[in-house]
DNA sequence: TCTGGGGTCCTAGGACCC
DNA sequence: TCTGGGGTCCTAGGACCC
């Protein structure tokens, strides 16, 4: 058996990456995307970094005098344009391998085994090349025998310019060092807890880690931790994930605009993340029969606290948006208490299965025996084709107090006629 | 004034059954 | 005084990822 080879390529500074390429001009310029609310900065330009700011910096802590003499873009995040522009980068990624995972948004694995005989080093500056002439977006590639250790690569790249976005760590002399520069809380799978807990054991590199004895690993970060850690020293335990996995539940939760204190917006506003969550649901030919609505207040303010949550079951499953509009108004109506400022609530979606698979009643409606599927496939349709949520429900509401802020919005340049950047001739 | 949203996996512990 | 033990299923909580 050929041993594995994993490249992971990373589209550098996804976000405000695809803000510049419809807007030029942005280009060397301080970039920042905002969270839903316009409230933290979730992703920065590097140009943005070196002016000290970082992910999850409060928007309007933000001085304003210091935004315009240094040129900062601060904008709301476009997520139907980021989508769009990964797909067009996951397109282009298909043309180097046939095995490849769709990792994130902005990331993905490709297999590079039986590509031995290239110069994979130079294999990856043309994968770097083709992204950029195909989309305008920059990326990183870290090439290794396993996934940990491609992501090492990759992180590596970034990090030092003189190596231009493509590192290679398979045989490098300098592997150990590598492992050595790599701290803790930076490698795939250690996060914040298990980062402070190998500092308190003297932990504080890639390179310790993948020295640690088995049994000491498996029992302070269980069986995913080993698996880690074997990979950091060359055995791949982790394999691509070429088929994408159908869901186990769907969420679809979201903060208010302002804060909400009456049980009838609280409704509307659920009803809307509820028929988002069912969209998403139809979306992958899926239907279910458990709903969970969860309610929370703002727990950074001083002021009484209070969260819930309730789950209902349908009698069958089902993809039919009314079904789960009529039980999260229930639950609702359960679940609320006045007297508060709530933050935020949401819809969970679980025990999910593919339609097909959906069990039958003679004495029910059921979702695919009777009018109900058609009535959603046309609703969808419509919706797809003149715009999210012409068409709707009433339970949604129609003055919307309680909706996200989204004031620096840009358009979205491929996905909507209207919005579609035209060349003008001077 | 702010502090996102959407997922997965693993483990421990309780309920229940035989 | 002693009050099994093993298996399965479910849930909550904790960790991680982007």
């Amino acid at each position: 058996m050929p041993r594995d080879i994993f490249a992971l390529i990373d589209c550098n500074s996804f976000y405000a990456a695809c803000e510049k390429v419809f807007n030029p001009h942005l280009i060397d310029k301080p970039v920042g995307i905002l969270s839903n609310n316009d409230g933290i900065i979730v992703a920065l330009s590097p140009e943005l970094k070196k002016l000290g700011i970082s992910r999850g910096d409060a928007a309007f802590k933000i001085d304003k005098n210091f935004i315009l003499k240094n040129g900062i873009h601060l904008f709301s995040s476009n997520y139907t344009l980021y989508g769009d522009m990964s797909n067009r980068v996951m397109k282009t990624l298909t043309n180097f391998s046939p095995d490849i995972e769709i990792y994130s948004i902005d990331e993905a694995f490709l297999s590079l085994q039986g590509f031995e005989h290239l110069n994979l080093t130079d294999y990856g500056r043309q994968i770097k090349k083709t992204v950029w002439q195909h989309t305008g977006l920059p990326v990183s590639v870290g090439i290794g025998p396993t996934k940990t250790l491609a992501k090492v690569a990759n992180r590596f790249a970034k990090k030092h310019p003189f190596i231009e976005g493509i590192f290679d760590i398979t045989d490098h002399p300098d592997k150990d060092k590598i492992l050595r520069w790599m701290e803790v809380e930076h490698i795939w799978g250690v996060g914040r807890q298990y980062a402070k807990m190998l500092r308190s054991n003297g932990i504080e590199n890639a390179f310790q880690l993948a020295q640690a004895p088995d049994s000491w690993v498996l029992k302070k970060m269980t069986i995913v931790g080993l698996r880690m850690v074997k990979e950091l020293r060359g055995i791949s335990c982790l394999d691509l994930e070429e088929d994408i996995p159908a869901k186990k539940e769907i969420v679809s939760s979201k903060s208010f605009g302002s804060p909400v204190t009456e049980l009838n917006d609280m409704q509307e506003a659920t009803a809307e993340y509820c028929l988002r969550a069912v969209e998403k649901l139809r979306e992958e030919h899926q239907v279910a029969s458990q709903i969970t609505v969860f309610i929370t207040t703002n727990r950074f303010k001083n002021e009484p606290q209070y969260a819930n949550y309730a789950t209902a079951r349908l009698p069958l499953p089902s993809a039919y948006s009314p079904d789960f509009l009529h039980a999260a108004a229930t639950i609702m109506k359960r679940i609320y208490r006045s007297g508060y400022n709530y933050k935020k609530s949401g819809v969970m979606i679980s025990d999910i299965m593919h339609q097909s698979k959906a069990p039958l009643d003679f004495f029910q409606p059921c979702y695919l025996d009777d009018k109900r599927k058609i009535i959603m496939d046309c609703m969808d349709e419509i919706n797809e084709k003149m715009g999210s949520r012409q068409l709707t429900y009433a339970a949604c509401g129609i003055k919307k107090t309680w909706q996200m802020k989204r004031q620096a919005l840009t358009p979205s340049y491929t996905t909507s006629w209207e919005h579609i950047p035209v060349v003008k001739a001077i």
